[in-house]
RNA sequence: GCCGGUGUAGCUCAGUGGUAGAGCAUACGACUCAUAAUCGUACUGUCCGGAGUUCAACUCUCCGCACCGGCACCA
């Protein structure tokens, strides 16, 4: 039996899953299925992510040791996971022993390569500002620029992975095997992003503590994308190389959202060169979702409210728009008014309803599948049209063309409708004509039975259904079974039920909508109990923050998010570089009042010099801070 | 600033060097088995703008505009 191998990225448990997750892992469930289906023997793999410092940050912010937070937070995943109805065989979570141990061997072969080397950074350090200062910043004293205190000779090593080194043989692979990275746009981003040239990438952190210790060196803990990355081949067991392992790697297909693809196409084939380790076969990248023309964002509470929508059209649904209106590997809009329209053109009225019309119309007539004796015209039609549909489906399942997918079945399922309609079936229900109508619904039941089949992969549940009121085990539906026409036993009594696909009015609509959810606008203000996060009133009042006003500002050449900014600070006026560029024109700063920060260390930014800060509110969108009323220029702020 | 992509009917998108297509929405008609479902017909388009190549361009080239993405950049 082949292999087929499909993983999602395992998501950071600290923060609770959305429909960006859902959309992945959703596209992976239909690959599996799909496959499963086929007869190919599937393993598909998704899980979280539990290493790293923004982990540890999160569970020292809850009070919580990162191993309690862990297990508080890997059940949400999970949760939507079962509502989802994602068929994953594994969950797999990086604080397991399977994966510490895997990790431990890659990395172990890893350093064993050669390609790993440490390194060391040394410079001139200022405690208070954990920071490291280039000689050329310096005067001879070698004193704190910011707090003019002696700077410390400080050394710290690092261990990195000889990426530049797999440079080309990651373009020509790249080159060479037009599907390794699914979609144009993003093959061609990553192809420029390899003629810049590549370096080498930190695989290991000194300064923090909630990871895997590099066995070779366990005063370093292993960097959480290294270690993450590894986790497709470690949930297969490749500590021991067992048979799983054997048989499943290379993975066929690692899906994923479009923002992580650099790492999954450059850094983890590289490791697996460098461990002489068979590559993925497909990089598969999906596009963003926004809502309603915006994008998904927690601060401003714009985001998918997949509960209330699931709980009012139903899961199968809500994977089926998903995968329908949306191209896939381009960003796409969810918009509840468009979930609606396909609920009801795609799946009440078009398929549900040719259920709930063949089922009755045989319930009436037969009670049981007719036997198809009498063929008739349009017959061969349909059955022609069976056939290219498995073949199209084939083609356009091997390229993720799920959107595609779908319309060429629907194309099957608006056939059928027009078979019975153009047979007027309902019309022959005398003695000479019995048999012909007990073949043109043999055939919609037929039909009906390869739809089932055809949608599985897609919508599980409904497929179910469908078979449930066909009264055909559920169980069995390989595309085998749907391979030639006729596979239909006659006689079978039938079952119809209530609809699968009941319109929903707006009322019903209103009533099973939740109240509007609390605007998770301002996210959850988490009582700082860590006292590492805590800053003395002193450190505080190091901070020069004063009033000032623009008075004159314009964009700084060849750079797209920043303005040069003249502000008057009463005493003096200063040059500043603000990166605002998106978010203001030049026009509309001046005569602003803002809050500069005047005792940062100058830098140089594209060429500019930039005397100070202005304070801003830097979300998903950046507003400048500015006082209620305008007070002197040079007034302290504290 | 550099690199790439997109711009086609109200909406979502297909598409080919020879005067433009699908689904949804809309209108009208047919039918009445069915979830006010189905089926048929019709409708609208300066195929972003401009120039060029060509007998002929929506399709090729160049320039421009708009939007999106990658890189640089965000003290």
């Amino acid at each position: 039996m082949t292999a087929f191998y499909v993983t999602t990225p395992i998501y950071y448990v600290n923060g609770e899953p959305h429909a960006g997750h859902a959309y992945t892992n959703i596209a992976a469930d239909v690959l599996a299925r799909y496959h499963r289906l086929k007869g190919y023997d599937v393993f598909f793999l998704t899980g979280v992510d539990e290493h790293g410092a923004n982990v540890h940050k999160s569970a020292e912010n809850e009070g919580l040791a990162p191993q309690a937070y862990c297990d508080k937070m890997a059940p949400t995943f999970t949760k939507l996971w079962q509502r989802l109805n994602i068929s994953h065989d594994i969950f797999l979570r990086t604080t397991s022993e399977m994966h510490k141990r895997g990790v431990r061997k890659f990395l172990t072969a890893l350093e064993a390569s050669g390609d790993v080397y440490k390194d060391t950074y040394e410079g001139h350090y200022c405690r208070p500002c954990e920071q490291f200062f280039p000689e050329k910043e310096l005067t001879e004293e070698k004193i704190c620029p910011v707090h003019q205190l002696p700077l410390e000779w400080v050394e710290e090593e690092n261990y990195f992975f000889r990426l530049s080194k797999y440079q080309e043989r990651l373009s020509s692979h790249i080159r060479e095997n037009p599907m390794f990275i699914h979609l144009e746009p993003r093959r061609n981003e990553l192809l420029s992003f390899l003629e810049a040239g590549l370096e080498d990438v930190s695989i290991s952190r000194s300064s923090v503590s909630w990871g895997i210790p590099l066995p070779f060196d366990p005063r370093h803990i292993a960097y959480v994308w290294i270690e993450a990355l590894s986790n497709y081949m470690t949930a297969l067991g490749y500590e021991t190389e067992s048979e799983r392992y054997q048989t499943f790697w290379p993975a066929d297909v690692h899906m994923m959202a479009k923002d992580i693809t650099r790492f999954h196409a450059l850094i983890w084939p590289a490791m697996l060169m460098a461990l002489n380790l068979p590559l993925p076969k497909h990089i598969v990248a999906h596009g963003w979702l926004t809502k309603d023309g915006e994008a998904l964002s927690k601060t401003r509470g714009i985001f998918i409210d997949m509960d209330t929508d699931i709980a009012t059209y139903g899961v199968d649904a809500f994977r089926y728009y998903l995968l329908r209106e949306f191209s896939f590997g381009n960003d796409g809009d969810y918009r509840l008014s468009r979930l609606n329209a396909r609920y009801h053109a795609d799946l009440a009225n078009d398929l549900g309803n040719l259920l709930n019309r063949v089922l009755g119309l045989v319930g009436k007539h037969f009670k049981r599948v007719p036997e198809p004796t009498t063929p008739g015209e349009f017959d061969d039609e349909v059955k022609a049209m069976h056939r290219e549909t498995l073949q199209k489906l084939d083609a356009l399942m091997e390229t993720f063309a799920f959107d595609t997918a779908l319309e060429t079945i629907w194309g099957f399922v608006r056939r059928i409708n027009r078979y019975i309609q153009q047979t007027e079936v309902w019309t022959l229900n005398t003695p000479e004509k019995r048999p012909r109508m007990g073949t043109i619904l043999y055939n919609g039941l037929e039909a009906l039975r390869i739809i089932s089949v055809l949608i599985a992969p897609f919508m599980p549940d409904t497929a179910d259904k469908i078979r449930q009121q066909l009264n055909l085990p559920v169980g069995a539906n390989g595309f085998d079974t749907i391979a030639t026409w006729g596979g239909l036993p006659k006689n079978l009594a039938i079952a119809r039920g209530e609809p699968i696909f009941p319109r929903i009015d707006k009322k019903t609509r209103q009533k099973k909508a939740s109240p509007p959810p609390s605007p998770k606008a301002a996210p959850k203000q988490k009582a700082e109990k860590s006292p590492s996060n805590l800053i003395s009133f002193s450190d505080f009042q190091k901070l020069d923050l004063r009033a000032a006003k623009v008075i004159a500002a314009e964009p700084v050449e060849g750079a797209d998010r920043l303005l040069k900014l003249q502000v008057d600070l009463g005493a003096e006026k200063r040059q500043v570089v603000a990166g605002i560029a998106a978010h203001y024109t030049p026009e509309t700063l001046i005569g602003k009042q803002v809050i500069v920060v005047t005792n940062l260390e100058p830098v140089t930014l594209r060429g500019v010099e930039s005397q100070g800060m202005l304070l801003a509110a830097s979300g998903d969108s950046v507003v400048l801070a500015t006082l209620e009323t305008e007070v002197p220029l040079g007034t302290q702020i504290r």
